[in-house]
DNA sequence: CAACATTGCTCAATCGATGAAGCAACAATT
DNA sequence: AATTGTTGCTTCATCGATTGAGCAATGTTG
């Protein structure tokens, strides 16, 4: 409306003068407790009124310093190139929003660095909570939000120094396997174990994954062939060429397959497509993880949902306590329907 | 490693004094600029490890009150759940970060009131930048920015207020259409025009594409329906009820298609999916937008991949120069071999 | 050895918002 | 009339980091 030259930015003592009163009233006024220190109803009209006029914007570093509580919270995320972590960071917005709180988010790349890094400057920007969202290394993480007074948590992937709220990995993939499993029954009308493709072989989510994987197995009495366990990393790249290399060692690969992500996925289906090992023959496949596109892939392709909503409801049941017990704290996964 | 319980956060001064030093000198220290102002490097590292030791962590807050430049960056984009924003807001996170800047990112789910809330929340925090991704009222929040002294930008959807960068809709959706005519006529052996699914009839870029569209119709000489023309909204569910209407109201849809977004695309899949409507004569798509696994879903779909590290390019040319002329950047989209 | 330069620091004001304490003006009570 | 209470403000210190100005202690030069 004015002032299209940005001189200087508007401050308080700016609509103290305009309004011939005092910075402090003008404050009053502004972040909303001038009852409490009682300005008159005209003083704070006027002074809202003028504020508006000149476009006035709160300098939230300024307030911040001088407030005890900053009601930032930071998260960190790996990648925001699947649904799971897209979801969740939106969720983690709006729930943050709706609570007054002030949500920074930022991609680390599972970059061990650059984590730390982000860490420290969430920090610097003094966020009362840190949220590590598959960490490579969230106790380190920890660490540095306890020397800096902030609370922290792990979500995803979790840590030892501080609370965690992860799917329920063993148990997700428990089932998730058994109905590959009876799916490949019905289909070929025998049972094989399946190929288990993808995540980190050293990270917790997969190692649970993988137990569950086997646990299935041997429910239905089906012993799992360990050349078979390829934890090849996530990228769609890795798992393609980790395919490819079993494909050129064995004659024909199983036609049942769990897939740790859909991540890896992409790859999978790529080499499916590409190499036309299983032309005309589709195998069954699980996913752990869910994406819209994959569910309409067609094919046998089951897909384990986690529950994001039910991850960040118990995330931010934490920090509304502000409970700080040490704890893993487990959500079931949900099975959609293919 | 030390103060456990956090007390409260180390600040300059309490290294100062355990330094036996003023704050001044830590501050130089810590800042990187003691060199200038003549610190002696036994002085540096003493302060440098005692600030180690007791897990400083610099006050941004104090530290950009005082300094003239926040080096905050904001960017608010409509959702993350396809991987044109996911890939927009990670390419933009990066590149801000290369460059020294702090990126905060902030998603309005394409709500105008959320939009200039953010917007506004952002300047408080004094970002410097404020780029618009797809937001539904671009010029209200550039209004916003310049009252508060904050340059702003528009991205995916122009605006007419501010530098606005942009997917070359009109080219693009013109040769995404020919290609979709021309596979279309490959496939059945004739000619037909094609069904526009998604979108809002109010924005720029669906107007672009639709006149895109035509062009290819006519460059081809086919005439378009114009009852075929469906921009029911981006949302899966609306493409999907609005394919469900059309068929109810029509014996047999065209079979071939124009999706305006992949989110568009997955109502459009599913609905093809559920209603059996095309079963065994899979139509030909074409889609202004790229999923990698609605890459793999088989039959004939043709992407167009817009080119977010072109236009990223474009947005920090303009912010790294500081240009302000109030053009629109046209960025040619890619097109993805199938 | 006086004059001047350099080194290595400290002092104090400052950024903008906040809120405890205080103060003038007037009203109500005894 | 004197005391107490209330209203409606202002003053000023403060949050933590930054930086221009300044100052003592050395080093250098003619």
């Amino acid at each position: 409306m004015n002032q299209d030259r940005q001189t200087k930015k508007t401050t308080i003592y700016d609509l103290a003068e305009l309004a011939g009163t005092s910075a402090s009233a003008v404050s009053a006024v502004l972040n909303g407790n001038w009852k409490k220190r009682r300005i008159s109803v005209q003083l704070a009209d006027k002074i809202t009124k003028i504020a508006e006029e000149q476009g006035y914007a709160l300098n939230m570093q300024a307030s911040l310093l001088r407030r005890d509580r900053s009601k930032i919270i930071g998260m960190i995320v790996p990648k925001y190139d699947n649904r799971y972590f897209g979801s969740i960071v939106e969720t983690f917005e709006n729930m943050a929003r709706s609570r007054g709180l002030f949500p920074i988010i930022t991609c680390t790349r599972r970059d061990p660095e650059l984590e730390v890094e982000a860490a420290r400057t969430m920090l610097s920007y003094q966020v009362e909570w840190l949220i590590s969202t598959g960490a490579t290394d969230p106790d380190r993480i920890t660490d540095i939000c306890n020397a800096a007074g902030a609370h922290s948590l792990n979500l995803d992937l979790p840590g030892a120094k501080a609370v965690s709220v992860i799917s329920d990995n063993f148990g997700g993939s428990r089932e998730l396997t058994r109905r590959v499993l009876l799916s490949y029954q019905r289909k070929f009308g025998s049972t094989s174990p399946l190929l288990f493709v993808g995540g980190r072989g050293s990270d917790h989510n997969t190692l649970e994954r993988v137990r569950g994987f086997r646990a299935a197995h041997e429910d239905l009495g089906i012993a799992v062939d360990e050349r078979h366990i390829l934890a090849c990393g996530y990228a769609p790249e890795k798992a393609e060429s980790s395919l490819a290399a079993l494909a050129a060692s064995e004659r024909e690969l199983p036609r049942g397959m769990f897939v740790n992500s859909t991540i890896s996925l992409e790859g999978v289906m790529r080499w499916i497509k590409t190499s036309h090992h299983y032309d005309n023959r589709t195998p069954v496949i699980g996913c752990f993880d869910w994406d819209p596109f994959a569910a309409l892939l067609g094919g046998d392709i089951e897909m384990v949902r986690q529950d994001v909503q039910g991850m960040l409801d118990a995330v931010f049941e934490i920090i509304d306590t502000g409970s700080s017990a040490n704890t893993v704290i487990q959500i079931a996964p949900l099975f959609v329907s293919a």
